[in-house]
DNA sequence: AACCAGGACGTGA
DNA sequence: TCACGTCATGGT
């Protein structure tokens, strides 16, 4: 079987083990209490047109960097937290004094760097207007590296940039599709190489992904799970 | 009680 | 380029 039909098949199963992800999980902005909406995991029900206003892109958009190697509950935290001082806009954020915001962003981690790159994305946000960034302006905010640049492409854009972290490194690796040092560029050349350029795709296939990984690529060994 | 989480940056080879 | 140290809270 050919590297791409290989590739498909993961994915096909992937699927079937796990069903759609729904990704980029939104805040229930309506409701009071920190939970998603959307399907029973939570996030959104098959509606590959979200984000749909300026609001909600700009909500993905912190939580790309708020969850920088941290758990994605603990981004959320600081993202409620966002909400409840109304920064969830990059006028707000940017008004905020940087004591406020970096006790909004501590449940997050690296709170103090942290607190810097959202001001930063907050103002190349608002130079944008309403335009599409390119993934070479998005890597000069600093803050912003490979894997949150195609976050925010991919899943506040609907830009087909296939996201790469470090568990797709670590599954595909362990299944002998890449070496196990391979660079960023390798790994996202490949999987656009061999996938068609869906973005609907391109989201799910990451996010199962990172599924497949908390249950099966926590600690080794890794124990073999048949994806093919 | 170590270890890891949906990384990025600065530095020095 | 590339390997390495640093940033930090919260869950297992």
């Amino acid at each position: 079987m050919t590297e791409e039909n290989q590739l498909i098949q993961v994915y096909r199963k992937l699927y079937q083990l796990y069903g759609p992800q729904g990704w980029w999980p939104l805040m229930d902005w309506e409701g009071k209490n920190p939970r998603k909406s959307g399907s029973s995991r939570g996030y959104h029900p098959l509606n590959y047109s979200l984000p749909e206003n300026s609001r909600q892109r700009f909500e993905v958009i912190l939580g790309s960097i708020l969850t920088q190697n941290t758990a994605w509950t603990s981004a959320e935290k600081a993202l409620w937290n966002l909400k409840n001082l109304d920064a969830v806009h990059p006028q707000s954020l940017l008004q905020l004094e940087t004591e406020i915001l970096k006790e909004a962003v501590r449940p997050a981690g690296f709170f103090n760097q942290k607190s810097v790159y959202l001001q930063n994305i907050s103002r190349f946000f608002l130079e944008l207007e309403d335009n599409v960034p390119s993934r070479k302006e998005l890597l000069e905010v600093k803050g912003v590296g490979n894997e949150t640049a195609d976050s925010i492409l991919l899943y506040a854009y609907h830009q087909p940039q296939f996201v790469v972290d470090n568990y797709t490194k670590r599954i595909f690796s362990h299944l002998g599709f890449v070496k196990e040092n391979s660079s960023y560029s390798e790994v996202k050349d490949l999987f656009e190489r061999c996938l068609p350029r869906s973005v609907p795709i391109y989201q799910e296939y990451h996010a199962l992904i990172v599924e497949h990984a908390k249950r099966y690529y926590q600690k080794k060994p890794y124990t073999e799970i048949h994806l093919i």
